[in-house]
DNA sequence: TCAAAAGTGTTTCGGATACACCCATGA
DNA sequence: TCATGGGTGTATCCGAAACACTTTTGA
C-alpha cells in the first residue's frame, strides 16, 4: 500500500519500521471473509484513521525472489511463507492523517518521496511502480480532491500537478485547462496573508469531480 | 487468463468448459516457489504450446462473492475455498494454437468475442476488464506482433485495430499513423488472389517492435 | 467497362503551447 | 517604487481528422 499525502509543496508517501528493522510500505493481510478493496480500505483505515478515499490497485507482485533476505524471523514462522502483494495506492489528505503504527512496526510517518530511505525487499521498485501509475492516471483522471485542502489556490493546486509530474507548467495554461475540466468552483474569498497579489480559493464540485473520477476525462487531465 | 486472438475479421477469445460445467477463462494456480508472472507463461504455454507471448497483467480481482454459486464441488474439497485471481492477457497467433483442455475441462476452444456464452462466476467481467485494459493498451503499445501472420496487409492490419476498438477508421489515415510509427516494413511482394488491386504485405521489423513496446509511443499509436 | 479495393497527397480544424500585458501587495 | 506573484487574453503551431483523385483487378 502506498499512500500518498502532499505538504510544503512536497510529494510525500507514508512509512513504517519495522522493530528494529528497516522502512518498508505498509501493508496487511487479507481477511478470509474479505474482498481484497475492503482489505485495503479497512487496513488504510487502521493506519489513518481515514475513511472514503481514493484508493487505486495498481499491480500485484508476485515473485517469490523479490522477498529475498528475508531472513529477519525464523523459517518456521508463518512470516516466512511466501506472500504476494495487491498493491493500492491511496491519496489522503495529509493534514487529517494521525500516523498509527501497526503490530508489528514501531513508527510510521510521511517521507518526501525524494528522500526515502532504503526499503525493505522490492518495496522501492513498488512505489515507483505506484507513482508512475499516478502519473498516467492523472492524464484522464482529476487529482486534488484527497490531496488537498478544502479551499486551495490554483497556484498550489498547480504546485501538486508539477510535482507529481515532476516538470513546470504553464501558469496561464495550467489555469485554463482546470477551468475547463469544469470541476471547480471559483469562491469570493481570496488568500491573504500573502506577501503579494491575494489569489482566489477555489473548491472542488464534489459532485462533478466525482462524475470525473468515474467516467474519465475526454481530453487529458 | 484471457487468451485474445484474430481471424477471419473477428477477435477470439479462449475458454475452456468445465466437465458438465459451463464455460470459463482458463487459469492455473500459483506454484510456491514460481512467480505470478512466471506461473502465468507456465499456464499459457501449457494450454497452447506457445512461448514467447505478449502477456500483460491487467488486475487482480478478489472479491470473496464473485464466486457465488460455487457449489459444484463439495464444500470440503480444497477447490471450495476463496480465490483471489490475478488477471493477465495474452495476444496469441490464431494460427499456431492448438487449444488443450487442461485436467479440470473438457474442451478448450476459441469462442468470438462478440458471442462468448454464459461464463462462470465474474468471468464475464474480467474478461471485460481484459479488453477494456487492451483497449487503453493500444493507444500508447503496438500490437499486431502476436496477433496476426508475419506477413499481412495493411487492411488486415486495420481491420485488426477496429475490431479491438469497435470503431471504424479512416484508411488513409490508418496507414499514414502506422508508417510513422517506423515498425513496419514493407515488402516488395503483394497479396495476390484478391479480386482487386493487390495490396502491398508488410512484417514487423521485431526490434523496432519491441523497442516500441517496452517504451511506449509518443503520440497515440 | 465498371465496380470495388488500394495507393497517395492536400486541406482543414482544434487543442495545446508560447507568449504579453495589467493589477495587487509588502518590503 | 519596485520586485514578485497573480489574473486574463491572443497568436501560433502541430498533429489529427476530413477529404479527392488515380490505379489495379476480376467479373
Amino acid at each position: 500500500m502506498c499512500d500518498f499525502g502532499f505538504h510544503e509543496n512536497q510529494l510525500k508517501v507514508l512509512l513504517l519500521k519495522w522493530k528494529e528493522g528497516p522502512w518498508c510500505l505498509p501493508g496487511g493481510f487479507v481477511k478470509h471473509e474479505e474482498s481484497v478493496d475492503d482489505s485495503a480500505v479497512r487496513t488504510l483505515n487502521e493506519r489513518t484513521g481515514l475513511e472514503n478515499i481514493y484508493l487505486q490497485q495498481f499491480h500485484t507482485f508476485g515473485d517469490p525472489a523479490r522477498e529475498k533476505g528475508k531472513k529477519i524471523v525464523s523459517a518456521k514462522s508463518w512470516i516466512s511463507k511466501r506472500f504476494i502483494s495487491i498493491g493500492y495506492y491511496a491519496l489522503v489528505e495529509f493534514s487529517k492523517v494521525n500516523p498509527q503504527p501497526d503490530i508489528l512496526s514501531t513508527e510510521c510517518r510521511w517521507w518526501d518521496v525524494e528522500k526515502v530511505p532504503a526499503l525493505i525487499y522490492d518495496h522501492k521498485q513498488i512505489m515507483n511502480k505506484a507513482l508512475e501509475t499516478l502519473r498516467l492516471d492523472l492524464n484522464d483522471h482529476p487529482v486534488g480532491y484527497n490531496l488537498l485542502p478544502q479551499k486551495f489556490t490554483m497556484p498550489e493546486l498547480q504546485c501538486l500537478y508539477e510535482t507529481i509530474l515532476g516538470e513546470s507548467l504553464d501558469r496561464r495554461n495550467f489555469q485554463k485547462r482546470m477551468l475547463g475540466l469544469e470541476i471547480l468552483d471559483r469562491l469570493k474569498e481570496r488568500k491573504l496573508g500573502g506577501a503579494h497579489k491575494a489569489p482566489f480559493l477555489y473548491r472542488f464540485d464534489k459532485r462533478k469531480y466525482q462524475k470525473a473520477l468515474q467516467q474519465g476525462l475526454k481530453s487529458g487531465w
